[in-house]
DNA sequence: GATTGTCTCCCTACTAGTAGGTAGATAAAT
DNA sequence: ATTTATCTACCTACTAGTAGGGAGACAATC
């Protein structure tokens, strides 16, 4: 039995992990085309340009990121328990750097040189996971879990922003233990002192 | 009179602001000599190769940076109202789109593709700004203006990574007001309640 | 006071290599 | 027989970087 990654999935893979390494122009067909085997033709049989690539890639990430929270919250029941799953989610990849930083937080550093396409895929993630902490702080604050001392979008707003200065900091002083001491902190505050 | 900046510091400021829009990788000699008026082959007598250039200016960044702290720190009393100070000075930046994201943030996000010579500085970057906000933090921890949950260290961390992930919230969703919104909240968590 | 050498700054013109992208052939699969 | 996937070979534009020269400023020398 084969290995079933189709061709175009490979690509999608490797320029991934070339954007999380060096964002948008930190890439080129050459770099995907050596990492695979296959000429640089050939990628752009599967995506005429680099702007479709990254385009398709940008989707591809946020329907797995749509699934992977939605099963968060289908699969645990306590809100706490959703929100350190997540976190505990980013921890593995960081740790063993599998994917070492968030896709659409690399973009973003880059904005104002994205093509459109990618640039407005990129500000509906932030939309949709800044959608998803409210929704989780919401339900824990109905239930007991969490203390929110704002309104459930600001503080949302916040434990996103901290997540990905967490990643930045990570990555910056080369520490990846520093990931979740940041982000673990962050979330004690919204547990109801006890 | 004559504006007397001097053609390396007008090459260094252009070279800023293009890094502050798109990174290490987004921006090239050619632009720098667009924007300035100036032939290629002249921006390369002042900075021999790119990688000296950025190191340069990262340099410069850190310096002024530091000074900048450092003022904030003689020239204001209260630990909470240096660091209101401090984060006021981004709000401007962002608002005004002058310089609306911190270089050396922008730079750690494309960390693992730097000449050594930048990472190094970059590191050194994020050290400083966290032993500065480590100070202040404790400062204001003695005089009782903060009430800390944990090691002033650890809060210094959290909030650096509010202020960059905020950085990047305000500029993935186009919406200067949020870098304020985010980070206000962070630091009214700090101020002893009353 | 004119000449000489040196230095800074910028220029034109060039290099080797890489960027994203295209044309057209080939071969296998449906 | 058409579609799909790959190839070789190529294109144009741009990349960082180099070679070498010219114009002016500033001394020191004659």
């Amino acid at each position: 039995m084969k290995s079933m990654t189709s061709t175009s999935e490979k690509i999608l893979d490797i320029a991934q992990s070339l954007i999380v390494a060096g964002g948008y122009n930190g890439f080129s067909y050459a770099d995907i085309s050596a990492a695979i085997g296959i000429r640089k033709a050939s990628i752009h049989h599967h995506f005429p340009t680099k702007a479709e690539l990254v385009s398709v890639l940008v989707d591809r990430y946020r329907q797995q990121t749509e699934a992977g929270l939605k099963s968060l919250r289908e699969g645990i029941s306590s809100p706490a328990g959703q929100l350190a799953a997540y976190v505990t989610y980013w921890n593995s990849c960081i740790r063993d750097a599998s994917l070492p930083f968030c896709v659409c937080a690399m973009l973003a550093s880059e904005m104002q040189m994205l093509p459109e396409q990618v640039a407005s895929q990129v500000r509906g993630h932030f939309h949709s996971l800044a959608g998803w902490l409210t929704s989780v702080l919401q339900a824990g604050a109905e239930d007991g879990q969490f203390r929110l001392e704002k309104q459930p979008d600001e503080e949302a707003q916040m434990l996103m922003a901290s997540v990905h200065g967490a990643m930045l900091s990570a990555r910056a002083l080369g520490d990846p233990g520093l990931f979740i001491s940041i982000v673990a902190l962050q979330i004690a505050r919204l547990q109801a002192d006890d």
